[in-house]
DNA sequence: AGAATTATATGCGAATTCGTATAAATGTCG
DNA sequence: CGACATTTATACGAATTCGCATATAATTCT
């Protein structure tokens, strides 16, 4: 038996196209990028684009899928439990708020809140992809909390789903905020009353 | 000396156009929308809509303001203060959240968060619109907020504008988890959680 | 009544857009 | 070296999309 690849081998670097095709769409969205834009951005011609990542939309849900994933990686990082709750949740919104201002023209926000929000209504896979991304986030941090919670640098009554629901609920904003073109220090004023908030014992 | 109107009558109502092109760009997004949609919507001709309203960027500020106006009322209106603040707040979510998920199909959330964010980064003029939108319903919470550090149902040394900023974000929050799918209880405990955090005196 | 003014109706044209069909290239296996 | 498999290159076609150009309708002023 044989096993080797048979056929004209690959020219392009998937994981490249997929970040390529991502610069894209982070900025103009799904609708306004064409195929056309992803060829040239890619170096892939349509079909090659096609036979490697199917139709558009496949394409991006791909482009969704990969970022979601190293965000979540990031995120999971800084909230290692090695340092206060208080500590790593601001640096979790901080590199967050990086990540969202990071373009030297216009911020382009999150990619999965800026762009997959507007087609999710009418593309029931991107509506899947962005529901389950916003719970993967909220899952991680969910989980820190209930350790602080545990640690009692929380209040052993403090309601661990709930103050994740609000700290997912401050990075859909600074997300927002940030493509709407509000400056850097609102969005750092935001963060900081968010951690004192969340991280405050009960009276 | 003669003032009344010259040559034939228009046959449209503004609002009602504005209204039903709200619609289309509320589910599918600007760039999705396109101008032959918004005819059959609006029953008018595309010459007629570039008469009244010129391009479509500029039909679709024109929607995305009277939302904005329409809300930024219906907010001011609720938090009268002729209730506690915590009270009001709950509303203002509650309220919030019918909206956002008052389509009898996939639930649309906000029509600026939703769908104005995607085009900021790439249009100006709608980034401004965004921009002074969400300061505005920021100003109308920060103000019944003020008040309610005033009359002593939060504390003194509360700080206002920093309250007011995350209530804001739990709004934000809602709007993109309504229109990733996210169900109406999951909204509810967001804001319940939400209402309880602002409106918790000091320890 | 007729001229002037403004709105609506119809339709054209140039440009995009997306998927695929067909042909050429580049590799492996026998 | 030749048959086969797979990718890349080129190009086509059908459908949209947007703005405008021209023609028609409805109203007011003289």
């Amino acid at each position: 038996m044989t096993n080797a690849k048979r056929g004209r081998p690959v020219q392009y670097d998937r994981e490249q196209a997929l970040e390529r095709a991502s610069d894209l769409f982070w900025s103009a969205g799904f609708a306004a990028t064409s195929l056309d834009d992803l060829s040239a951005a890619t170096q892939m011609t349509r079909p090659s684009l096609a036979g490697a990542f199917g139709d558009k939309e496949a394409l991006y849900i791909a482009a969704l899928m990969r970022y979601r994933d190293a965000s979540v990686d990031a995120m999971r990082e800084i909230l290692s439990g090695k340092r206060s709750l208080r500590t790593e949740l601001a640096e979790v919104l901080d590199k967050a708020t990086d990540v969202y201002m990071a373009s030297a023209d216009a911020a382009r926000g999150c990619l999965l809140i800026g762009t997959a929000s507007v087609e999710a209504v009418h593309r029931p896979a991107v509506r899947q992809v962005l529901q389950e991304s916003l719970g993967a986030f909220n899952a991680v941090l969910e989980e820190r909390i209930r350790n602080a919670i545990a640690d009692g640098e929380l209040d052993p009554e403090a309601n661990a789903a709930g103050l994740a629901s609000v700290t997912s609920a401050v990075m859909h904003s600074l997300a927002v905020r940030a493509r709407a073109g509000e400056p850097r220090d609102a969005l750092d004023k935001l963060s900081d009353v968010a951690v004192d908030l969340i991280c405050r014992k009960r009276p």
